[in-house]
Parts: structure tokens; C-alpha cells; sequence
DNA sequence: CTGAAAGCGCTTACAG
DNA sequence: CTGAAAGCGCTTACAG
């Protein structure tokens, strides 16, 4: 535990010219020249004697000095709601990937999905002169993604979309859907939607999907039975809660938004006597790590979120370039699983389609 | 989805000073006497100037620029074994937030527990320049705290310890130590222990603290009944199913020292037709959100993890200022809830003593 | 109280 | 092929 002496500063070009003799610039081009033959760089000679001390020296050119003269810091922000939140902190696992390939580094910072921090964590960002944001807590409505624009800061959208602005994100819509076959197939008629926070696409997108798939099918969803509910588990029990307590027939399955919503609700319903699974069917959204693994395995949508966010820094990577790019929405799948395997109400066993599903790791009605 | 103009430059110091028509230094001696009388700086007439126009202007230092000319970045560098581990996400909110209280920045990178990716990390933060590193993965053994200690950089340790380095954990030791009070107490006699991974001290401590106090109470734990496992849920399900395919008695009571790995264990159960908090018992580690939602909610032991964050950046501060500091240890503090509130032979509603516990939040047994 | 200079480590157009 | 200079934006000891 004893203090540390002082760090050893760093080798220079200055360092490597001078046990070479020659200019430091000329070391300067002779790194810059990703030939091996560094064209007008130096002499092929001077080339590789440069090289060689630099590998020895374990050179490493100073950022700061880089970015003070390139005006670019190769650094880029990501903003999130929370990174507890496992969605999130998988999306940020691909955005590490991916800006570590491009020889970028990223600063991950929380917004607890408030419009003053999302600003606020945004201010320190630019603070410290990151070349692009991305934000994957964007919200309905925000003023932040025209501010952004109107300052010319390159950014994109991750996990949540907002309509006009480039994002990568899963396509929600799809998935909704891919839920309303499952369920109207294994036989469900009456359902509820804990359908997430209103400001998020992402809850929005699914709940649409669903809704509307649901109709085509015939089917119709009460407006009392899609009920607003937060991200976590503690949000999904509330919801959960307050739907078991409106006048009228429980419904035989709901569809959450997303897992941790999904497993609340399970507390809930198993805390009123109702067995999930055979009372009561439940979907959730993400295919997080836990929902196979659960006491009662969730059925639920995989969306690609290393992907997503890989794919988030590939854009953003040419918005700062200048070019125009498209929002991508990332096609999902749906593994069925225990907790929604049969219906209640319906015969067990009934035909399982699974829509857009490859069904891998999934898990077949019994 | 246009693509963006060009960024207006940052405003500087030089404009700042030709506006107010005096010298660059003279505003900057300014922006840093954080006196409001500015003693030394300038006469409080230009101080005020100065001051005013910084803010009406949106000035902000260039930290780059500032760098390269303090030599100290104020970014701390981050290494966990992955961010989608609740555990280490939520401690790095708290490293977050106490960064950012002290004007500090944080890169973080997900290291997946490889000694490979552990060193190429930290090579990655180093060659950004960081002030500093906090090492949330450190595994028993590695070189690498020796290595960087050798070459004097700042440094300290989260999550796990490792004798001889400052560290900010959990005591995980007394965390197993309640977790054996609890279930010997409710009745338990015949226990197995989900180990985790043998280069991680959370699992050893943890571990260790169980059969220590285990032993005190009179009990033994057979060593085949310690199985290492993987931290996630997955390694869980693995090794609860290793357990049960042990010949000899199932025990009566598992605890796996993390809260994943619980609910993994918790599956495999399931599965073989055992009732959790009934036929077995199984208490979990970390108190992740998820443990009250589960289904069956889960017996827990709460370690702070935002505390242990901040705590970690604290000490870091102190290290890079060249003081000696003490390794701390966080209490942890036992809930108890459904997954281990009896006893399978033994007498249902035994007395439970929550040695060390406010049992605030926790749930008794019935 | 304020200015002027030096310099952190790098890159880049410009000479020669 | 190589050198020399300028300059990115800041801080800081030194004059005056």
C-alpha cells in the first residue's frame, strides 16, 4: 500500500528523433505512413530505423498533444439511462467493441431518463470535446436532439428512435408483433400490455406492433388493459398489481415491454395465487441472460443489442464524416419459453407458430 | 438525417482576452482564482470582466489543450470484467457520480475476466493518458497490479482484493458469515456452497466467511459440497445441477455467492422437481434488484455497491496524490425472504436471527 | 496588477 | 528525402 514515486514520463518524438539524429517531424511522417515503404515519408532506411525504436521505446503518441493539433479527440460519448440496466450495459459492451476497433474511446455516462441530466451529461461530454454523442435515452419530444443538431454536434440515436434523426435500434414494431402471433396462436384472446414508459419509442414501438397484429388477428386490446409501467422489476410489479386490481376478467397473458417489467409482474401475479404459465401467460421483451434461466423460463423477444450498438458507432462514425445515414432497426426474434407455453383458458398443447422465429435455444410448447 | 455543418470552433481564451483587450494569461490567472477576489490575479474591476464575459460567452477550457500543459488529463480509466453484471454496473454508477464531483471523467472497458484482455485494457487507458485506474477484476495471482505498481501508476482495486493493494469491497468475508448464521438458525444442517470463480475474491471470501462461521456453530461442510461455478446465471444452473448429481443426500439449503448464479441454481432445482424455499433453500449475494421481484424472492446479502464506487474513486484521488491508503471493507447487511425462510427438515417457523442485519426491506420468515 | 514568453507533444504545409 | 517553423489552447514562473 505505499504511495507510488513518479510515473515515468512518457517517450516523445522528440525522444526518438534525438536518438536517431534526425528531425522530429520526419519521425512524426514516418509514423504517420501505414506503408511499409513510407512513400515521401523518409528513406526506406530512416523508415524502418524510426520504426524499429519506436516498437523498443514502446512509443505511444500523447492523445492530448494529437487532439490539440488534429482538432479531434477520438473519443465519443455515450449516454445512457442507466447502465444497471443490463440492456443497456449490453448495447454499451458492442459500442465498446466496435470504437476500440476504430481506435476510439468512449465515455459512458448515466442519465437516470431525466431530460436535465440527459442535457447536463451531454454538456460534459462536448465539455470534453468528444467528436459525436451517442444517446441512447432519447426522449418523445426532447428538445436536446434539436439543440444538438442546431450546434452541428454529430450524433446518433441507440436503443430508442426519434423520428428524423439517424438511430439504431431493434425493431420494436416487429417484435410487438411477433408476440401477437404467439399468444393469439397458442390460443389467448383477452391480454394486457404493460407497455413501458410513454416518453421511450421502445415500449411505444412494441405496444404498437402488438396492437396491431393483434387486430389483423381479429383480436381486440382494451385501452384499460395497456397500462404505462417503468423499465424495472419493481416498475413491472407495480403494473402488475394495478391490473390485477381492474373490475373485470384477468386477462389469460400480458405482454411487458421488457424482461425486468416481465419478472415483476410475475412477483405480482404469483403473489395473487396465479401460476405463471398455466393461469396466467407472460411475455417479456430483450431475451436479457436471465429470462431462460428463470424458475419459470420467459418467453421472450431477442433483440440484438451488441449489435445495435456496434452498429450505433458504424453510423456515427460517418455522421462525423459528414455523410447522411439511415436509421437501422434490427430485426428481432422470438424464443418461446415456459411462461407462455399454453393457454389458460385455451387447450394445452395448442398449434405453436412461431412467427419470424428461428427458434433456436427456444423452447416448444410441451 | 442531414448530414452536419461544421462545428463552430470552441470559444478560447485568446478570445476572451482580445474582446476585453488585455492578455491571455491575465484571463486565465483569473479563470483559476476561484476567490472572488481574484487575489493576485488581476484588480477586481478585470476579474469581474473576465468572469462575466467567460459566462455570457459559454467559455469552456479546452481539457485537451489544459493536458498537455499540466500533464494530468483528469480521467480515471475503469476496468470490469463486463458492465451486464448488474453488480459491476451499479458500482460503476457510483464511480461515476464521485468522478464527476471531482471534475474527473472515466473510460470504462469490459476486460470479460481475461488476464489477455485485463493487460491489453489497461495498455489501452495508459496510452490514453489516465491519471489513474481502478481494476474491478483483479484475479488472484495476476502479475499485473505488480507490473503497474512497477511502473508507478496510480491505482486501486474494486470489487475484488488482493492482499498488499488498496482495495474497496464488500467484506465479503462477513457477508458469508451472516448467510451461515441465517441458515444454521432456521434450522439447516446439510449445506452446499456455489462457489464462484476460484481467482475472484468476492467467491473465496464469501466462501470462506460461511464455513469459518459454519464451523464455529458446529457444523461441517464437506468439501465436495463447494463447487466452483460461473458468476452468471447459466454457471449457476451448471453447477446446481452438478450438485444434484452428486451421490449422497441433496442438503438442505445452497448458497451461491452471487445473486446470478442464485437464481441459475435456482432453475436447475426447479427443474429436478424441488420446490425452493421449501425442499431447499438458497440465499444469493449483492441483493441486485431482481432478488425481492423473483418469483420466489430471494434471500440476499446487500453489498453497496454505489458506496463501494465512490469509495474506490476516493481512494484513487488520495493514490494519485501520492498518499498511503488503507484498503476498506464495506458491511454488508443479510435480507431474508421466501427462497430460505424454513427450513425442509426442520420444523417450519424456527427462529430466525439476522445476525447483523436491520432486516429493513427484508422480509421475516413466516 | 498585468504582459510576455516559453513550452507541453504533436502535425502539416512549405522549403530546399 | 529531410529539416525547420508555425501553431493547436493552455499554464506558469518571471518581469516590470
Amino acid at each position: 500500500m505505499k504511495a507510488p514515486g513518479k510515473r515515468r514520463p512518457a517517450v516523445t518524438l522528440k525522444d526518438l528523433a534525438a536518438e536517431l539524429g534526425i528531425h522530429v517531424s520526419t519521425v512524426s511522417r514516418v509514423l504517420h505512413s501505414d506503408t511499409e515503404v513510407a512513400r515521401g515519408a523518409a528513406s526506406k532506411e530512416t523508415a524502418q530505423k524510426v520504426r524499429d525504436l519506436a516498437k523498443s521505446r514502446g512509443y505511444s503518441p500523447d492523445p492530448q498533444a494529437t487532439s490539440l493539433r488534429t482538432r479531434r479527440t477520438r473519443a465519443i460519448g455515450v449516454i445512457v439511462p442507466r447502465l444497471s440496466d443490463i440492456v443497456l450495459a449490453t448495447m454499451y459492451e458492442g459500442v465498446e467493441e466496435a470504437a476500440a476497433e476504430s481506435n476510439h474511446s468512449t465515455f459512458v455516462m448515466n442519465s437516470h431518463d431525466s431530460l436535465d441530466e440527459q442535457r447536463r451529461k451531454a454538456e460534459i461530454m462536448l465539455a470534453r470535446r468528444v467528436d459525436g454523442l451517442i444517446l441512447g435515452d432519447v426522449h418523445a419530444g426532447s428538445s436536446l436532439v434539436d439543440d444538438l443538431t442546431a450546434r452541428h454536434v454529430p450524433f446518433v440515436l441507440m436503443n430508442r428512435r426519434y423520428p428524423g434523426f439517424p438511430s439504431s435500434t431493434c425493431d420494436d414494431t416487429a417484435g410487438g408483433r411477433l408476440v401477437a402471433d404467439h399468444l393469439w396462436s397458442v390460443g389467448h384472446r383477452s391480454v394486457a400490455i404493460l407497455a413501458g414508459e410513454p416518453y421511450a419509442s421502445t415500449g411505444v414501438d412494441r405496444t404498437a406492433g402488438f396492437v396491431e397484429r393483434w387486430h389483423e388477428l381479429g383480436g381486440e386490446v382494451p385501452a384499460d388493459r395497456i397500462l404505462p409501467s417503468r423499465f424495472d422489476t419493481e416498475g413491472g410489479r407495480q403494473a402488475g398489481e394495478e391490473l390485477l386490481s381492474l373490475r373485470g376478467e384477468v386477462p389469460t397473458a400480458v405482454f411487458a415491454v421488457n424482461d425486468f417489467a416481465a419478472i415483476g409482474a410475475m412477483g405480482a401475479f404469483r403473489a395473487a395465487g396465479l401460476v405463471v404459465g398455466q393461469d396466467i401467460a407472460v411475455v417479456g421483451f430483450n431475451d436479457t441472460s436471465l429470462a431462460a434461466q428463470l424458475p419459470i423460463p420467459l418467453t421472450s423477444v431477442r433483440s440484438p443489442m451488441v449489435e445495435i450498438g456496434r452498429a450505433a458507432v458504424g453510423m456515427l462514425r460517418r455522421v462525423m464524416n459528414g455523410e447522411e445515414v439511415a436509421s437501422v432497426r434490427h430485426p428481432p426474434e422470438l424464443f418461446v419459453r415456459e411462461s407462455s407455453a399454453s393457454a389458460g383458458a385455451a387447450p394445452r398443447g395448442a398449434a405453436v407458430v412461431l412467427a419470424g422465429s428461428s427458434g433456436t435455444g427456444g423452447l416448444q410448447a410441451p
